[in-house]
DNA sequence: ATGTAC
C-alpha cells in the first residue's frame, strides 16, 4: 500500500531533499494511513524527525531510540530582576554525575521497575538535549498564560531529555528480534514492546523531574510542573472507530493543551496553544527548529568563524555551559532553523496561536566530559563575555 | 539519540 504523505510547510521554509525523500518512503511502510511532515522535519537515521505517523502497524524504529523523550516546563520562585546567570553557572556543577539521592520513591511516583540505566536517571544526556533558565519575553495571551499558572516575573525552566539508556536498549531488543519490520499490535512481541516503551515513556518524564529537581537544589529555588510533552512516542488512537496507531518523531501533541517549541538556544522558545481540527496534521506539531545541518559537520563548518569562547554566549545575551567543544559546536544557533519561521507555518496552518515568547538566559549542557582517552579534563571554560546588546 | 561501533 502507498499512501500519500502531506508536508506542512509554507514554500519558504526550507527543508532538504532528504528529509522528502524518507518521509515519501516511509509513507509507503505496510499499513500505513497517513503520513505528515512538520515544518521542523529533517533527515534521521532512515525515518524523518519532525514527522507523525498513522499505521495499522506499531514501527519501533520509527519511534526512535530515544522513547519518551520530550520537553517539561517549570515555573520556578526565582526574580527575573535578581538572577545573575554568572554566579548561578558556577552553582550548577556535576549534573553529569549519578544522582545522589534515593531513587526509590522517583521509581514509585513513576511507576517504574529498578533498570539497568538508573545511574542515568535525572542527568539530562548529549545531542539537542538541554536545561535552560528562560524569562518570559512577549505575553500575546495573558488569560492563557495565567491560566497555566505561569507568572512573568519569575523565571522558567526548560527540560529536553528522554530516556537515556534505556529507551535504546528497549529499541535495540525489538530491533535485533524483529528487524524494521512493523508488528501485529496483537502479537506478544507488540505487546512486550509496548509495556517497555510504556515504561521508558515514564521513565523519560521522571528524569525531566529529577533533572529538574537538581538544578532547583542547586540554585536555591523551588519550581511547579506546568507542563511536560512527550515528542517521541507511539500510542493507540481511535480514528473514526478504527483502533490505529499514531508514530511521532520529533512532533509535540496538540491534543494534550498548551506546548513549548523551543528554538536553538540563541533564539526565543514558543509557548503555544493547539487549536481546534487538527487531524489532518495526525493531531501534532513541530517539536523545535529542526536542524538545518547534520551533527558532525558543524565544527567544520564554523570552527574558521567562530571559536569556542564565541559560542558560550548567544545573540540573544544568554549564557551557556558546555564544556564539550564537538557539543558546543554542534548545537550553535547556526545549525538550526530560523524557530520563526517554522512558529509562522503552523499559526498561518491554522494548527496553534502563540501564548508567550520565553527568552533563555542560562542553557546548560554539559561540563567535563569524558576525553576519549579517559584521561584529562576538559579545559576550562572561558569567563563570561558582555553580550553585545546592540545586535537585537 | 546512545555506558555508541571497531
Amino acid at each position: 500500500m502507498t499512501t500519500s504523505y502531506h508536508l506542512i510547510a509554507s514554500p519558504d521554509t526550507w527543508i532538504e531533499g532528504e528529509a522528502l525523500r524518507q518521509l515519501e518512503q516511509t509513507a509507503t511502510l505496510p499499513g500505513m494511513r497517513a503520513a505528515v511532515g512538520l515544518p521542523d522535519l529533517h533527515p534521521g537515521q532512515g525515518y524523518p524527525i519532525g514527522a507523525a505517523f498513522l499505521s495499522e502497524r506499531i514501527y519501533p524504529a520509527l519511534v526512535g531510540n530515544d522513547i519518551g523523550c520530550g520537553m517539561a516546563l517549570w515555573q520556578t520562585d526565582l526574580s527575573r530582576r535578581r538572577f545573575k546567570p554568572e554566579r548561578a553557572a558556577e552553582r550548577l556543577q556535576g549534573l553529569e554525575a549519578p544522582w545522589a539521592g534515593e531513587l526509590d520513591d522517583w521509581r514509585a511516583e513513576f511507576d517504574l521497575e529498578p533498570t539497568d540505566f538508573d545511574a542515568a536517571l535525572g542527568t539530562i544526556g548529549g545531542g539537542n538535549h538541554f536545561a535552560e533558565m528562560q524569562a518570559v519575553e512577549t505575553v500575546m495571551d495573558p488569560a492563557a498564560l495565567s491560566a497555566l499558572g505561569i507568572e512573568t516575573d519569575q523565571l522558567l525552566l526548560l527540560v529536553h531529555s528522554g530516556s537515556r539508556g534505556l529507551g535504546e536498549s528497549v529499541l535495540r531488543g525489538i530491533v535485533d528480534q524483529q528487524g524494521h519490520q512493523g508488528l501485529d499490535p496483537a502479537s506478544p512481541e507488540a505487546i512486550d514492546y509496548l509495556q517497555q516503551h510504556d515504561q521508558a515513556l515514564r521513565w523519560a518524564e521522571a528524569n525531566r523531574g529529577l533533572i529538574a529537581q537538581r538544578l532547583f537544589e542547586a540554585l536555591k529555588t523551588v519550581g511547579k510542573r506546568r507542563l511536560d510533552i512527550w515528542h517521541n512516542l507511539v500510542q493507540p488512537v481511535d480514528w473514526h472507530g478504527e483502533r490505529l496507531w499514531l508514530h511521532r518523531k520529533g512532533a509535540a501533541p496538540a491534543d494534550r493543551g498548551p506546548v513549548v517549541i523551543p528554538g536553538s538556544r540563541g533564539s526565543l522558545s514558543y509557548l503555544v496553544q493547539p487549536l481546534g481540527d487538527s487531524a489532518h496534521s495526525l493531531h501534532s506539531l513541530a517539536h523545535g527548529a529542526g536542524r538545518k545541518w547534520k551533527r558532525g559537520e558543524a565544527r567544520g563548518r564554523l570552527s574558521g568563524r567562530q571559536r569556542p569562547e564565541d559560542l558560550v554566549t548567544t545573540a540573544l545575551g544568554g549564557r551557556v555551559i558546555c564544556e564539550d567543544k564537538e557539543l558546543l559546536y554542534d548545537e550553535a544557533p547556526e545549525n538550526y532553523k530560523g524557530i520563526e519561521r517554522v512558529v509562522a507555518d503552523l499559526v498561518e496552518a491554522g494548527l496553534m496561536t502563540v501564548i508567550a515568547t520565553l527568552r533563555p538566559l542560562l542553557t546548560y549542557k554539559v561540563r567535563r566530559p569524558a576525553n576519549r582517552n579517559g584521561a584529562r579534563p576538559a579545559q576550562r571554560q572561558p569567563g563570561f563575555r558582555q553580550p553585545q546588546r546592540d545586535r537585537l
